[in-house]
DNA sequence: TCGACTGCCACTTTTGAACCGA
DNA sequence: ATCGGTTCAAAAGTGGCAGTCG
């Protein structure tokens, strides 16, 4: 799979320098923060993807009429605080849905842990989208930008960039699963990214986020206006970014305070809170056991375990993070669709579509261009197989030399004749989904 | 020598299948 | 036969830590 910049060599793999984010961030040094601009936004990916079907290759060529917007969704600016976009879908804003939570981790230095077998984010992006026209079809992407040009390093109370950034790794562009979809299933809901996973292998096969460790990233969402499922047109894209999305990648946690706050808002860390069974002081307990001898079958420390009042809520007391809907399930969530496990079928997600948004390792299975369908089970091919066939670049590189025919590009625009996933009633909408045809 | 990375560990949460009763 | 609720096991996700590597 392979990302427009990697299809358009010749619009340049740099990656110009854009500024950290000003503001709360108050662990990373100001030093790179002026005299920038926000390329990314200006030309983002897209546009150069986008010119794959469109005449113009390094602006976004204007799109074809739209139907009339809604009075109500189509005319009102942005809200003061939205985010910084590039729009050409008028009225459409994105606001993020666990803002505080994301600014507190900020306000630390957030630390996203990358591994070779990918890692979630969290906080995940979630956002929740107005001013979409109901009828229409969009798609909803999320990439992952260098923020800079540095590489950073902890120096034991804060980051200090530490040199100059790795080369450019291929990027790749997560697709949420329910693309496209009408603009009112995405003003349904708030729309989840938690599923994207990060990774620092080069190689990685399963189409998640490629990373360097320890550099500057901040994370995009970007909307596609497909006018029609089968069309050649699209109808419009806008781009968010939001400040304090901003992290740092690493393979292991550098500040401690970020540890904690992961810890404490992360419901799978659960158990290294304090009280956890997993605690520093539970783990040292465990050891001295072991250490003395093989441990009863059911002790009376884990059996039924939790003390009154749960064993780890004390350190939550009063934190936003048990009315945060990233920790709290909301209502009626348990009983939404079943999402298939994440690992191998979560990669689906990033391959039911634009497959080629990805560098496929040249050993891997190759597909041909028109996707075809996995012809009994109505299901998406095994993701292994949804790579597309292309070319190798010169070198031998295992990257293409040039565009790929722009049924690519269109079947990207037009969400392809793989069926799509369906959401599920719960809150959010999941990678994990039914069919939807 | 040291910082970055990897693999494993023990834990929690999520998910889906199996089972049961109405 | 169908539906809804419960239970259970497996899978997935989490940070910590020791060992490895460059």
């Amino acid at each position: 799979m392979y990302h427009p910049r990697e299809l358009y060599p010749s619009l340049g793999t740099g990656y110009r320098l854009g500024p950290p984010q000003p503001g709360a961030d108050s662990s990373f040094p100001p030093a790179l923060a002026e005299g920038y601009r926000y390329p990314d936004l200006d030309t983002p990916k897209l546009d150069c993807f986008l010119s794959g079907i469109e005449a113009a290759p390094r602006t976004l060529a204007a799109p074809p009429p739209l139907p009339p917007l809604p009075p109500a969704l189509g005319t009102e600016p942005p809200p003061p605080s939205a985010p910084e976009g590039l729009h050409s879908l008028p009225g459409v804003s994105l606001s993020l849905e666990n803002r505080e939570l994301w600014k507190e981790f900020n306000s630390v230095g957030t630390e996203m842990i990358i591994t070779k077998a990918g890692r979630r984010m969290f906080p995940a992006c979630r956002v929740s989208v107005t001013g979409l026209d109901p009828e229409a079809r969009y798609l909803f992407l999320l990439d992952v930008v260098p923020v800079d040009g540095a590489r950073y390093r902890w120096q034991g109370r804060r980051w200090e960039p530490s040199g100059k950034a790795e080369p450019r790794l291929p990027d790749r562009v997560y697709i949420h699963p329910d693309s496209p979809a009408t603009g009112a299933h995405w003003m349904r809901q708030p729309v989840s990214f938690h599923r994207v996973k990060l990774t620092n292998s080069t190689l990685d096969p399963h189409g998640h986020l490629i990373l360097h460790s320890m550099h500057k990233y901040q994370p995009r969402i970007h909307l596609v206006r497909a006018a029609q499922l089968c069309s050649q047109h699209w109808g419009g894209v806008a781009s968010f970014r939001f400040p304090e999305t901003t992290f740092i990648s690493v393979t292991a946690y550098q500040n401690p305070r970020i540890t904690q706050l992961k810890i404490a808002a992360n419901p799978f860390a659960k158990g290294f809170r304090e009280n956890g069974r997993n605690c520093k002081r539970e783990r040292d307990a465990r050891v001295k056991r072991k250490l003395r001898g093989p441990e009863p079958a059911a002790t009376a420390a884990y059996g039924s375990g939790d003390a009154p009042g749960g064993p780890c809520d004390s350190t939550l007391g009063g934190d936003v993070r048990e009315s945060d809907p990233e920790q709290a399930p909301v209502p009626g969530e348990a009983a939404r669709a079943p999402a298939p496990p994440c690992g191998g079928p979560s990669a689906e997600a990033y391959l039911l579509h634009p497959a080629a948004f990805h560098g496929a390792p040249s050993h891997l299975p190759t597909r041909n261009p028109s996707f075809p369908e996995a012809p009994d089970s109505g299901r998406p091919a095994p993701y292994s197989a949804a790579f597309l066939e292309l070319q190798p670049g010169p070198a031998g590189s295992g990257y293409p030399a040039a565009a790929p025919p722009a049924s690519f590009a269109s079947h990207f625009l037009q969400g392809g004749p793989i069926p799509l996933p369906y959401p599920g009633p719960g809150p959010y909408l999941d990678v994990g989904s039914k069919p939807m045809y």
